[in-house]
RNA sequence: GGGAUCUUAGCUCAGCUGGGAGAGCAUCUGCCUUACAAGCAGAGGGUCACAGGUUCGAGCCCUGUAGGUCCCACCA
């Protein structure tokens, strides 16, 4: 019994329940097997306390699709999923969820604090899970991950570890960003620069045993108190006598020396530099060269500390003001300039960080990173689009060492112990149970936390098991795509690649495919404050998730940001429906116990054309799958289902199935066009099916229902069975003609119900025996002429003078309207066509007239070119004649 | 300061290794033709930013200019 589809089509309905079948029947499970080709993708992990947003859609949507896609051609795909503990991210969220029920952080201590935040994480942390489920994802759920995880967390330790003793990771005093607000160092990825409006506060420093003074200018007015010097150019003789020399420091009771560094620019400013090594990069480096102290000057908060003075307990800000005041009521303060200036600030919180001295934890990055970069330029690891090459060898060739360490306490606690009474520092996977320097028993493990990204580096390999030596991580790994957006580029994907390096020994990738942002409509990045943020579950909700899984892969190229349209999604949801109702009306017309394959030559042109066409597509669709290119793929499989397949071929089709009854003959015929429906549908099914997976499974199964599933069908393949080019070439004849006449129909107004005779003219044999066999198999060609009748004639004997011509490439067609037709108004028409094929005949003559052409290029671009100029030859000549029998 | 990328129909965007400019939406004209008005059939609309160059041939390759976007960068 044919089940039925229902009359509207309504994602609500399907996809849940499809879901569920899919889960139930374990597709998305993935296994060790010998017997197939592996082919795999992991998730990049959303955060465990994340909400899906566009961005997840989009890079989860690829992700489906290249799964389903490879899935369907045999291999043994594997999706792996997981989430991510997102260190500050999760953090922060806990802390003010803590804080909104009057808990104080701090007052309640690390153990407890990790207990809510567990808390917090097993109520929120299947939440993002879920809503990628909606989307239609199919992950293998039953590996799904966890950073912090037993077996993520090995990995770490043991990364950690391997790290470390191979030199790698280091502990040590180095200038690093720190955030006053969340109070904790980040790493330079994290530090976003933006350009804000400031001050150039012009400061005079007095000379030392002299009335004169040097005039530096600084941005940053507070950080006077740490200044250790003032630095010059070398070859800057306005001040080369001044080298050597003392200053007094303002606001403060010290004195500093005047050092020449080739770092200071001589054009900018006043050509001096304060240098305050403890909070400035630039100036920590030149402290080191001249051997300078360095003076933190503030607390963790970024408040002054007591070092400084009067100022000791403000925050930077305020001391700022209270010092610009205090050196202009001195008369040290010369002027004060507008200057805009890049500001570096914490990508999570904004507010601007503040460079300081601190002891932590870095990776050493020169030997990794070189050989990140080798494995780009080996061809080992490879970006579509490739222009983000540069972007990742630019970041390679300039990385400095990456700090690890995070005084938060959410994520991998450094393994590093501390003797209570020694201080003595070991490294190790187990706490040891005394010092091995001093023997003491009372040891603590290091306060920090690793980067978050830390443990994400791993992910490829860590999901697979290592370090153990599983079968998985044998058998998936490397893995063969990353899909991501640009944004986490330098954050994550640099970090997979060495990590996998250097613990694996090969790229955890060979391609990463890359794509932009989704913007709201206007182009603006979607975001939280600006509140235009469009949330996927709603589009899901409206239209469904194969409407969105569309609307984000159409018209769109890869690393390229796109903007949301609910318009889009609109059209998208047409074409679903579309897709529904061709499915539909299909098995509207299919016998209770279905079709049986048809012979060979129960086959009409029609449908051997119409199944040359969906075996060129899947030609075509695979080696744009393969190229990664997913919009024009479904470009491809759409224009295929709504232009040939439904507005041709079933159309065509139409009138074969309902004249069933008639005979015995126009059963057959009528069973032929229903196979190939159903054929041709389940084929473009196939191939649709990795983009909009709900409503393809749901028709699939309807249509076929021997059959249990289109994700697990295989992938069509070109065959050479289906090669029909011959009836293609019938066919298109036909169209052209009929595209013809609608038009002239349209042109002239003449209405639906105003059927016409056709006459269809050939010159040639050829031509005229396609016709009369298109004519003869075609029981549709009259209405979709809206003709009363055709005849395929070889002369135009018979035909009334004052019928409409109209010439195409293989016939001249005539249409006798009588008083319809206005002679003039044709005379027109006529003309201006010959016009236009003198024009094509003058371009084309141009070309093989010139020798170069002729002599140069490709042999077969000439001959398409001679093929044209005949043709347009003939059809002038057919228009001409035309036009002089109607002035004549 | 360096780099990437973009500029194509009214709007949003495709356009693969160079060989006669495309889609969706919007507009206009006919149609409720018994799968679909979330539809059908037609139509209009582009010196592919500008200027050079390479080539028989350039939206596509090269150089430069203008404008936009983004990334990186230690000019205080």
């Amino acid at each position: 019994m044919q089940k039925e589809l229902a009359k509207t089509y309504d994602p609500k309905a399907i996809e849940d329940q499809l879901y569920e079948k899919w889960m139930e029947n374990g597709y998305f499970h993935a296994k060790v097997n010998p017997d197939k080709k592996p082919f795999s993708i992991v998730m990049p992990p959303p955060n465990v306390t994340g909400q899906l947003h566009m961005g997840h859609a989009l890079d989860n949507t690829m992700q489906d699709i290249l799964t389903r896609y490879k899935r369907m051609q045999g291999f043994e795909a594997l999706w792996q999923p997981g989430t991510d503990h997102a260190a500050i991210a999760t953090e922060v969220k806990v802390t003010e969820k803590l804080k909104a029920q009057g808990i104080d952080k701090n007052e309640i201590g690390r153990e407890k604090f990790l207990e809510y935040a567990w808390e917090w994480k097993e109520e929120y942390g299947g939440k993002i899970i879920n809503q990628l489920k909606k989307l239609g994802s199919s992950a293998d759920w039953e590996r799904e991950r966890f950073t912090m995880d037993e077996g993520c967390s090995k990995a770490v330790e043991e990364v950690f570890m391997k790290l470390y003793e191979k030199g790698y990771i280091y502990k040590g005093s180095r200038i690093i960003n720190w955030c006053p607000v969340c109070e904790t160092t980040i790493s330079d990825a994290e530090v976003e620069h933006e350009d804000q409006n400031g001050f150039f506060w012009h400061i005079k420093y007095p000379i030392v045993g002299s009335n004169e003074y040097v005039e530096i200018a600084t941005t940053r007015p507070e950080t006077l108190l740490g200044d250790t010097a003032v630095a010059v150019n070398p070859e800057d003789e306005r001040y080369t006598h001044l080298i050597g020399k003392m200053l007094k420091l303002p606001l403060t009771d010290r004195e500093i020396p005047v050092v020449a560094d080739a770092y200071v620019d001589k054009e900018f400013g006043t050509g001096c530099v304060k240098i305050t090594p403890a909070h400035d990069p630039n100036d920590f480096e030149v402290g080191k060269r001249h051997d300078l102290e360095e003076i933190n000057i503030m607390n963790d908060n970024a408040t002054i500390n007591s070092l400084g003075g009067k100022y000791a307990g403000m925050d930077r800000y305020e001391a700022r003001k209270a010092m610009v005041a205090d050196l202009e009521e001195q008369g040290l303060l010369v002027k004060v300039v507008p200057h805009t200036h890049a500001v570096g600030t914490h990508d999570r919180c904004g507010t601007t960080v503040e460079p300081m001295i601190k002891q932590q934890w870095f990776v050493k990055m020169s030997e990794m990173g070189k050989a990140a970069i080798q494995a780009l330029e080996d061809g080992e690891l490879e970006f579509v689009p490739a222009s983000y090459d540069k972007t990742y060898l630019h970041w390679l060739e300039n990385i400095r060492d990456w700090c690890i360490s995070r005084q938060l306490w959410w994520g991998h606690r450094i393994p590093a112990y501390y003797c209570d009474q020694c201080g003595e520092m070991v490294v190790a996977r187990q706490k040891p149970e005394k010092c091995p320097k001093c023997g003491c028993v009372h040891m603590t493990q290091d306060e920090d936390t690793l980067d978050t990204w830390f443990s994400s580096a791993l992910w490829p390999f860590s999901t697979l098991g290592w370090p153990e030596k599983t079968p998985e991580l044998e058998y998936f790994y490397p893995t063969n795509v990353l899909v991501t957006g640009y944004d986490i580029i330098f954050f994550w994907v640099i970090r997979m690649v060495f990590s996998g390096l250097e613990q694996t020994g090969e790229s955890p990738f060979k391609h990463v495919l890359i794509h932009g942002l989704v913007r709201d409509s206007q182009g603006r990045k979607m975001s939280k404050s600006l509140g235009n943020g469009i949330d996927p579950l709603e589009v899901i909700d409206k239209y469904g998730a194969d409407a969105l899984r569309l609307s984000l892969m159409t018209g769109n190229a890869p690393g390229n940001d796109m903007r949301f349209y609910w318009e889009k999604v609109e059209a998208s949801r047409n074409f679903a429906n579309k897709v529904w109702n061709a499915s539909r009306f299909i098995m509207m017309n299919m016998p209770e116990n279905g079709v049986a394959k048809p012979e060979a030559d129960q086959l009409m042109p029609a449908d051997q054309w119409i199944l040359s066409t969906v075996n060129d597509l899947s030609r075509d669709v695979t080696e744009n799958m393969d190229k990664f290119e997913l919009g024009i793929a479904v470009q491809k499989v759409y224009d295929f289902i709504w232009d040939e397949f439904c507005d041709w071929y079933i159309e065509i089709a139409k009138l074969r199935m309902f004249a069933r009854e008639d005979s015995a003959e126009a059963a057959k015929s009528a069973d032929a066009a229903v196979w190939t429906c159903q054929t041709v549908l389940s084929q473009a099914l196939k191939l649709l099916h990795p983009f909009m997976p709900f409503i393809t499974e749901e028709i699939y199964c309807t249509l076929l229902p021997e059959e249990e599933s289109v994700m697990i069908a295989e992938w069509p393949v070109y065959t050479d069975a289906w090669n029909f080019q011959a009836q293609a070439e019938m066919v298109e004849k036909v169209k052209d003609v009929i595209r013809s006449v609608r038009t002239i129909r349209a042109d002239m107004n003449v209405p639906n119900n105003k059927k016409a005779k056709v006459y269809i003219v050939c010159d040639n044999e050829k031509d005229e025996k396609d016709f009369i066999v298109m004519k003869e198999t075609m029981v549709a060609m009259e209405r979709l002429m809206s003709a009363s009748q055709v005849q395929v004639q070889s002369s135009k004997d018979g035909i009334s003078d004052d019928a409409v011509s109209v010439v195409t490439p293989h016939a001249v067609v005539y249409m006798p309207l009588e008083e319809l037709v206005d002679m003039e108004k044709e005379k027109e028409r006529l003309q201006n066509e010959a016009d236009r094929l003198t024009k094509e005949i003058a371009r084309a003559n141009g070309m093989l007239n010139n020798e170069k052409f002729t002599s140069k290029a490709p042999t077969d671009k000439v001959q398409a070119e001679r093929d044209k100029l005949a043709q347009y030859t003939k059809m002038k000549e057919q228009v001409m004649e035309r036009l002089a029998q109607l002035v004549g």
